[in-house]
DNA sequence: AGCCATCGTCGAAGCGCTTCGACGAGTGAT
DNA sequence: ATCACTCGTCGAAGCGCTTCGACGATGGCT
């Protein structure tokens, strides 16, 4: 492996010069840069990590802390992982990828020995002990989530609360009067994921402004889950015309168990998702949909990161707007009905 | 943050046997020990990983380059990324997250900067371009799959082809001599993975040797792509009792166009499954699989990499021995039926 | 008693890079 | 012609750690 001294012979010049024409940092003639440039290339030369990150205090490396459990949502965890790695290679920097796991340890390792230059998280809990080690790092991070106490650090997600409410809208606009929410599962609850919180209340919040009747009930995994979830909605309400399904791996269960009872989509019962779009599509009806936008987030987790790298100004609290996009499990109930 | 240094004046004793109780490399009274240790945990002290590395020539880092296109396989991937990195955590090393779309660059670039001690990638294909590259790389690397031409490079994977072997003997064992595979979607024999491939060819000298009918196809993703790969199938052999499915995604949609055609599973027709265990037991009919040991292989990835970087012997392809599960999928066939 | 190993510790030399201060050579203004 | 800059480059220090050789002190042998 060639060091930068081995450039800078190549190229009759100083080391600080190479560093510099690597760097920009300070003008450098044309022609030497060019003599530089191609000793570089000629030497296949790459600037140790190690010692740049000695050197420099920067190691071009973030943090991933991803929840790599099986059970929940891989999908989705994927997008968010393709978003940040995509987009922090886009800012010249590698992504270390670390368990949930490893807890609040995990995240000092890391900070401490200065493998990376800052820390995304993902799958925060309500009031995740996570948090105050966070503070105390001297590396910055960015949430992907929303807990209780966030104040001073960054956080990006989808707006939960405006989901539901714009869900809840246009079902009403469509003449729907008796709606349920089958809700996550009572694990992501449990675990007080903020996210369902969120879009618990925001659903709760908006079926009151609009005069709805409506009624929720988280959902187990499984046909069984559905069933059940189903079987409560239904003594709760009778009537319901529309649901609302805050609940990916329920969708599919709850396709077969409507259509099993007979209650067709979109004529008896309408249907409005929130899930990743290929989800939505991948039904055997294709769902009206708002779409988690995974890559958005993760891309604009990154850039706050780098933002934040570099001292520019952010807003620590970014929630993006839902999208509601019409498919085929939605239908207008016609004023004689409501 | 506190130095090596810092530690050694607070222990009185000077920065190389700080750095000799922290590596163990050479004997350290108890007394000093303790007290270096003390020290250390004091300041909270933790070794810079950069000057480590700058030091050492070692990162405790690998790096794991993995499809994140969202197309494919998402939660094996993911098994696959969660064992790995929980193996490299349990032998002391990070994980650096790569994506396939990098290629070659992507690997000289991590491994010619130093920042990875080896490389893990899964999704080969079969002629690899990386492969190549591979091979001019200081660190030792290790691949998830089977490319032709793997001499000198560590492979593990499951052995796909002995899975088609056991998946046809225990059809023919139930009394089954007409069966169909439905094989992964032609894009995945585009790209050569091969897997695909191995488990093909598995398949068809297994027929032979079990003097079994059978007829193959791949499917295209989605409840059109079945219902044709079906009619194929169906168009070629008639009196098809049993289908093998390597094809995760379609295993769903395939059940539902079974169920809707009046095909009861397993009394008209058997399922053998390959797949991972989860997605097996997921379905309303509880498929007999063959697992895909996604946490194995990774492991195994991860142990012969390190075996690699310690210069201990390895065997250089590794391929898992499958194993059937049996479940609610298959029947077995009377003999005067057969 | 004398010798050789071994043990436990230290000091110093790097590892490969960045960055700061310095400095000669141009440039424009006066 | 002179001054004050800016431009382009260099040299050296230092980032925090590991590791090699050296060395005094012990202890077991003969």
């Amino acid at each position: 492996m060639p060091t930068i001294n081995d450039v800078a012979k190549a190229a009759g010049v100083s080391p600080s010069t190479v560093s510099y024409v690597l760097s920009g940092r300070r003008p450098i003639s044309a022609g030497t840069r060019a003599r530089v440039q191609a000793a570089i290339a000629e030497l296949g030369f790459h600037p140790h990590a190690g010692a740049r990150a000695l050197a420099s205090a920067k190691t071009n490396v973030i943090a991933l802390v991803a929840p790599l459990r099986v059970d929940v949502n891989v999908p989705v965890i994927m997008q968010f992982a393709t978003a940040v790695v995509t987009a922090a290679r886009s800012y010249n920097h590698d992504v270390l990828l670390l368990t949930k796991d490893e807890g609040t340890a995990g995240l000092e390792r890391v900070a401490h020995s200065t493998m990376v230059d800052a820390l995304i998280l993902m799958d925060l809990e309500r009031d995740d002990l996570r948090i105050p080690a966070l503070r105390r790092l001297k590396q910055p991070s960015v949430l992907i989530g929303l807990p209780s106490d966030h104040t001073g650090i960054a956080c990006v997600d989808l707006d939960f609360a405006a989901a539901a409410r714009t869900a809840l809208s246009y079902l009403a606009g469509s003449g729907h009067r008796r709606i349920g929410l089958v809700g996550p599962s009572p694990s992501v609850y449990k675990r007080q994921t903020t996210y369902a919180d969120r879009f618990l209340s925001g659903f709760l919040e908006a079926s009151v402004d609009l005069g709805l009747r409506t009624v929720t009930h988280p959902c187990e995994p499984g046909a069984e889950g559905v069933r059940s979830c189903m079987a409560d909605l239904d003594a709760e309400l009778d009537g319901i015309t529309a649901l609302v399904v805050h609940n990916e791996e329920s969708l599919r269960p709850l396709l077969d168990l409507l259509h099993a009872t007979g209650r067709r989509v979109p004529e008896d019962i309408s249907i409005v998702a929130v899930c990743p779009r290929d989800v939505a599509t991948a039904m055997p009806v294709q769902l009206t949909s708002i779409d988690i936008p995974a890559h958005d987030v993760g891309t604009l987790a990154v850039e706050t990161a780098m933002r934040l790298l570099d001292g520019r100004s952010i807003e620590y609290t970014r929630l993006l707007a839902p999208s509601l996009v019409e498919r085929d499990s939605c239908r207008e109930i016609s004023p004689s009905h409501r």
